[in-house]
RNA sequence: GCCGAGAUGGCGAAAUUGGCAGACGCGCUGGGCUUAGGACCCAGUACCUGUAAAAGGGUAUGGGAGUUCAAAUCUCCCUCUCGGCACCA
């Protein structure tokens, strides 16, 4: 028997034929919903992306086997960037190149043998689709979830236009070269800070996700609790309030700092000769990154406001400031600056010469603010702190907070890093924002009896980049839902992350034409037993779907908290050490590969490359290798076919109790690999052990045809998740009908796996110097003897009495000299 | 910069979670078979030292310290690589 294309294709037919992979919903005994993270239909896919598929593919066939009712459904995530730069570049409509796409990537998947319910695809851009993903807006907004306010975009000054960050090229338009500025606009937010204590306190149901995905999402909600502060301006009835983590450090502020975005500002400086100078300075400040402005490294740079604060612990007068490197976003763009204990804050003091005073001494030396270089962060001794010195700084905290909040000048507040999600985009290819703008009423979502807003098809594509939804008249003017009036209609899409957040819900009942899905089913079919997916999605991702979730519960739609009961996260496939793209020219198409090989190599070396939750390097030679272990393991069924019974007698011999033991032992520990995590690159090392073996054995020509029919049968069902097309051949070779999916995997005997006589090793001073057969039934004490009366260790005794001798049960003997 | 992950032979990796480092595969070397083979079968393969060949030593899990009878695994410090950082998806 020979692995060839046609194998591919003889089963791929057959598994359509036979419906194989179509669920039944109605039936939810023993339902598994396995899911893989739909994917973005850039081009044809590569190796990389046939990773998760694959991955997917093999849990999905392997919990059939262990008598599931799988669900494995697929779609795509069809809104985009992408499409719509190739629009403007030129070519396609942006719905021309995706259904495109979804056709040839449609196709590959097949091609690969991947078990979908493609009765159940969907297509986040087509108006079946995205009319629900309106809906759902709508819902929010009616919720108060979702709301508008201004926030900065990239704004090309020459292209007129707002560019996604990955458009900006080092702090430039990607297209002309013109230096990007920041530009405030009106958008839309969904409001995920509601939900930010309970997306943190509900990470602990997440128990099968991986830690490090939920220290992330932990870290990115970044819950702290600190005191809010008013300070009061000098010489006016204005209040400005900082949040601070560090009250204990309160008696030390030297100045104050604001955002350079904070709305006081104007204000502030009115009267200052030189405001010129500051709008200049908050001008620049604004273009630079955001993440360049909070790091440590990048110079922090501010300009003095003319005006003063008094710190209200203790009325002193401070100089207010405005920095660089405070950011709106986060507390309340306020900082008070504490040079001595925070290193930002020093680094700023000593580059414009504000002054420092100590308030948190440390216990081993006093410091002295003339020589210090560094702040001074860890904790110590309160001074000049009023009634509070003498405290450790940690008890201050408390103390100081209950102080404040009896005096009335600060009050305890929690704050997140969390903000609320963008989902405005000054983009032609999403999802239209389903409201309308009436001179009468004022913003009001459209009813959900009009949705969908169809995204208009037949638009220009003019290069500058802008939404052609501006120009499109007859898109943007209509009538008032409420009073009939003149209105006009938002022209903003939704970031495609919102059409992500809820497709796993779609999928149960993709038909539905009144609803965005079947309540009642959807409660039975979610959680997700197992999404699988790429760690890049570990934070945006997986938290939008879980606030999606969390106000469909809310809203009582559906009845679960968490969508995704348990996640794994695969490593990316690189090559050269880079991760594979277009744009670096490093991708490997599978299709070659398929061809060649056919589908099974493909999917075994992915599956045997490395562990799937690491990155693996991808390298031609490899499938080789896969390819000559397929073909050494097919030449066993056609040697079993012609093999010559021996007349045996009942009693097995060694070489048959070895087989029997290797075949048990096999099965014991694929599927330990399978169940445990998803081992699958220790569970097909396993399986061409047993193969090893098996030639072993055969070519020793002692054992019976039933044992070695029972060897090759074992191979090939635990090989079925990973290479299906070939185990279904096997399997009808060998004499079964119907799919390999249908029988059950196999289940291994413990007592055939055991033995009596095993080898350990024997130590001296921990390193390795003989090795010891032993009997598991001796005890303790005559295993040390028969370790100790070895000659080797005889030789490293020189006579002498071991001072220790420590046993491993069943793996070793250290004798301590 | 912040958050997260990682570093083991020539290469991809394994190691029952503190107990024989390198399973399995690639590559390489030698032999067999073959008209031929980038096919197949058998054997060998961490490094250094040693030897005619062995035996035998010694050194090794990014670098440095530590805990332990015993460390790839635990603790501390350092270096480098990768992912995410809110408009790529």
């Amino acid at each position: 028997m020979e692995y060839n294309k046609s194998i591919d294709k003889k089963w791929q037919d057959f598994w359509d034929r036979e419906r194989i992979f179509s669920t039944d919903t109605k039936n939810t005994k023993d339902k598994y919903y396995c899911l893989v993270m739909f994917p973005y239909p850039s081009a044809a896919l590569h190796v990389g992306h046939a990773r998760n598929y694959i991955i997917g593919d093999a849990v999905s066939r392997y919990k059939r086997m262990k008598g599931f009712n799988v669900l494995s459904p697929i779609g795509f995530d069809a809104f985009g960037l992408p499409a719509e730069n190739a629009a403007i570049k030129g070519g396609f409509h942006p719905k021309t190149s995706t259904l495109n796409n979804i056709a040839t990537m449609r196709t590959q998947l097949k091609s690969w043998g991947i078990g979908y319910d493609w009765d159940r695809e969907v297509i986040s851009c087509l108006p079946e689709y995205y009319k629900w993903t309106q809906w759902i807006f709508t819902k929010l907004f009616e919720k108060g979830l979702a709301y508008k306010k201004k926030a900065a975009v990239n704004w090309c000054p020459s292209c007129m236009t707002v560019l996604a960050n990955e458009q900006v090229i080092s702090g430039s338009c990607e297209r002309c070269d013109t230096k990007v500025v920041e530009r405030d606009l009106s958008q839309w937010f969904f409001k995920i800070t509601e939900y930010a204590q309970n997306l943190l306190d509900d990470i602990s149901l997440l128990k099968a996700w991986p830690e490090r995905v939920k220290t992330m999402q932990t870290n990115w909600i970044g819950k702290s609790t600190g005191v809010n502060i008013e300070f009061k301006v000098e010489g006016e009835d204005k209040i400005l309030t900082c949040y601070t983590t560090r009250v204990d450090t309160i008696f030390g502020v030297t100045y104050m700092v604001l955002a350079p975005e904070h709305p006081a500002i104007h204000d502030l400086i009115k009267n200052n000769p030189d405001k010129q100078k500051i709008y200049a300075f908050i001008e620049k400040a604004r273009v630079q990154d955001k993440t360049d402005r909070a790091s440590e490294t990048v110079a922090k740079e501010g300009i003095f406001t003319g005006r003063y604060v008094i710190n209200p612990v203790n009325g002193k007068k401070v100089p207010l400031w405005i920095a660089n490197y405070v950011l709106m976003e986060y507390g309340t763009g306020a900082v008070m600056a504490v040079p001595t204990h925070d290193n930002r804050d020093f680094e700023f003091a000593k580059k414009y010469r504000l002054s420092l005073e100590v308030v948190i001494d440390n216990p081993k030396g006093h410091l002295d603010t003339t020589k210090m270089n560094a702040a001074y962060v860890e904790d110590g001794i309160m001074v000049n702190s009023g009634e509070f010195n003498g405290l450790g700084n940690q008890e201050a905290i408390e103390k100081i907070a209950d102080w404040m909040e009896k005096k009335k000048i600060g009050r305890r507040s929690v704050h997140f890093r969390l903000r609320d999600w963008l989902i405005s985009r000054q983009r032609y290819w999403g999802a239209p924002i389903p409201i309308i703008y009436c001179e009468k009423c004022g913003e009001v979502a459209i009813p959900e009896k009009d949705l969908p807003v169809y995204l208009p098809e037949n638009v220009a594509f003019k290069p500058t980049g802008q939404s052609p939804l501006v120009d499109s008249t007859e898109f943007l003017n209509t009538k008032c839902p409420k009073c009939g009036g003149k209105a006009k209609r938002e022209t903003d899409t939704m970031d495609t992350f919102v059409d992500s957040s809820w497709y796993f819900l779609r999928y149960i009942s993709p038909k539905e034409k009144a609803r965005a899905f079947d309540a009642a089913l959807v409660n039975k079919w979610l959680p997700v037993d197992q999404y699988i997916g790429g760690v890049e999605h570990a934070i945006l991702h997986l938290l939008y779907s879980r606030f999606i979730t969390k106000v469909l519960c809310d809203l009582k739609y559906i009845d679960f908290k968490e969508p995704f009961g348990a996640l794994f996260t695969q490593g990316m496939i690189v090559k050269n050490g880079a991760k594979m793209s277009k744009s670096k020219g490093n991708t490997v198409a599978p299709d070659y590969i398929i061809d060649e090989y056919g589908a099974d190599v493909m999917r075994l070396y992915i599956l045997f490359m490395g562990p799937p939750e690491k990155d693996a390097e991808w390298q031609d030679e490899g499938l080789q290798g896969s390819w000559r272990f397929l073909q050494r393991a097919l030449r066993l069924v056609e040697m079993l076919e012609n093999y010559k019974d021996s007349k045996e007698n009942k009693e097995l011999n060694n070489y048959e109790k070895d087989l029997v033991r290797k075949i048990h032992s096999t099965i014991k520990e694929v599927t330990q690999d399978l169940e445990s995590s998803f081992q699958f690159n220790t569970a097909i090392s396993r399986i061409m052990e047993l193969v090893n073996q098996v030639y072993k054995s055969i070519n020793e020509g002692m054992v019976r045809k039933e044992i070695f029919r029972e060897a090759v049968s074992t191979v090939f069902i635990l090989l079925s998740p990973f290479t299906p097309h070939i185990a279904e051949e096997v399997n009808s070779a060998l004499g079964f009908s119907g799919s390999i999916l249908k029988r059950k995997w196999p289940d291994f005997k413990e007592e055939l796996i055991k033995t009596e006589e095993i080898e350990i090793a024997v130590s001296v001073n921990g390193k390795l110097r003989d090795k010891l057969m032993i009997n598991v039934n001796w005890s303790k004490e005559k295993i040390e003897q028969k370790a100790l009366s070895s000659s080797k260790i005889q030789s490293f005794l020189q006579g002498k009495l071991p001072k220790k001798i420590i046993y491993v049960s069943g793996r070793m003997v250290n004798i301590v000299i």
